[in-house]
DNA sequence: CCTTCGATGCGCACACTGTACGCATGGCGG
DNA sequence: CCGCCATGCGTACAGTGTGCGCATCGAAGG
């Protein structure tokens, strides 16, 4: 659906679409937008810049004006997505409960939008845009007024085992979800090639948390292995804490 | 350098070149070998079967006699680089120790191969070759062992962080050797930017490490920030050890 | 020894990617 | 009314993964 000369080998004012001025154009946060949709929906290798300017009624070099290249346009796309994640307000009465919130928060970001643990780990966090600037700065301030004598330190621990537990939940939540079936149907289609698997293990096998059937509810399940793991590194840090 | 026919238009046993038989051929092994030294020289983006095929001294399409696909290459990549991992033997007296040298291991391993938290983030743990299998295996072994009620939660709390605080390791480093600056070099040269950019955010700016010049040694700084990390993951362990 | 066969390598081709370049267009300030 | 300049787009280029069919070989069987 090309809007000018449209093959028409004589240019003329009939057969010249004028501007539609209904859409909003083309913006940089509509691009943003719009790349943040369908990296959620397709995955990160289906968005490319043709698609993406095909969904916004726009060729694909139409995007270049507004966004200097696909890298940019990630880093953006992470950075607006950074404002999702909530951290409570520092100096509470209760820090545990507040870097539980917080730590819950980047994890249900982080699987709603699959791909952002992938981008992090590629471009590290070394370009940093306001909203993230903000989610470090608000987290400084929680463990700093929880007392930590090393803030940064404390945060590295807990948040490195957050994106460690987020990165392996994302990338297991993304086959799940190429596979067509619910979480339940999957694990349940993989059951019996995961123990065959496990068979010459003896520790494996009798060590899995997939051992018996009880594995209906596998959302809870991996809400439950994160919660544990978090209270392993807060009950480590507390014990850190001066006094 | 194509050995066959060399745009010549009449085949000749003159013109055509034997089969060397010096090379030891295309093997599968041979390839994953090249693919790795490949990513970790030149990273992960420059891997195509185009340039590896011609390290190998064959044409791109060759190599997928021995290989499905380049997802599959990576695959084995992976599992070959698991073998590197150190996990010490099950049932020795110190199991912090044997953990502490396993996630030591671990983290040594991936910066080796910065690809190599890339790819796990992409496939997730889904396909697991030998190796693989074999290390967590022996981590059951070893948490089994160290008398853990639930070994796998375990396992996943302190190897969870080891993830995280690898990728992101792995991320920085990466972008230090793009710099073609050593980390020193490449810390100063940022020094003033991070506190400029950290200007507004007061938490921030009195919590971050590169404060003052002291960071003239950054790998030191980054070994004792993962020992710290780990040693908080592992005193929350041992509070969930019986007895 | 000659023939046949299966395994291996390769050239070509296709659909697709990111993006540099220069032209057409239209709204806006003078 | 003129001219400018931001915006959009078509074309093009170099590069990607990989399917297909042909050429070539070493070995096996008569």
């Amino acid at each position: 659906m090309s809007r000018t000369k449209d093959k028409n080998p004589i240019p003329s004012v009939w057969t010249r679409e004028q501007r539609r001025s209904d859409q909003p154009a083309l913006s940089r946060d509509a691009i943003v937008r719009e790349a943040i949709a369908m990296l959620d929906a397709e995955g990160i290798e289906a968005l490319s810049m043709r698609k993406l300017g095909a969904r916004l009624n726009a060729g694909a070099t139409s995007l270049y004006r507004h966004v200097a290249t696909k890298d940019e346009l990630m880093e953006l796309a992470v950075d607006e997505v950074a404002a999702e994640i909530h951290v409570p307000k520092a100096g509470g009465p209760d820090w545990r409960a507040a870097v539980t919130e917080a730590a819950g928060s980047f994890r249900t970001t982080a699987l709603r939008h699959p791909w952002l643990t992938l981008v992090l780990g590629q471009a590290g966090l070394a370009y940093l845009g306001p909203n993230y600037m903000n989610f470090s700065e608000r987290l400084a301030a929680l463990f700093t007024a929880a007392g930590f004598p090393e803030p940064s330190r404390a945060i590295d621990a807990v948040f490195s085992y957050v994106i460690g537990m987020s990165t392996t939940e994302a990338a297991w939540l993304t086959t799940v979800a190429r596979s067509g079936e619910s979480e339940a149907e999957f694990v349940a289609r993989l059951l019996p090639a995961a123990q065959q698997a496990s068979a010459g293990y003896d520790h494996l096998a009798a060590a899995g948390p997939e051992t018996s059937a009880q594995a209906s509810d596998p959302a809870k399940l991996r809400d439950d292995k994160f919660a544990y793991g978090l209270e392993v590194v807060l009950d480590g840090l507390a014990l850190r804490l001066p006094k």
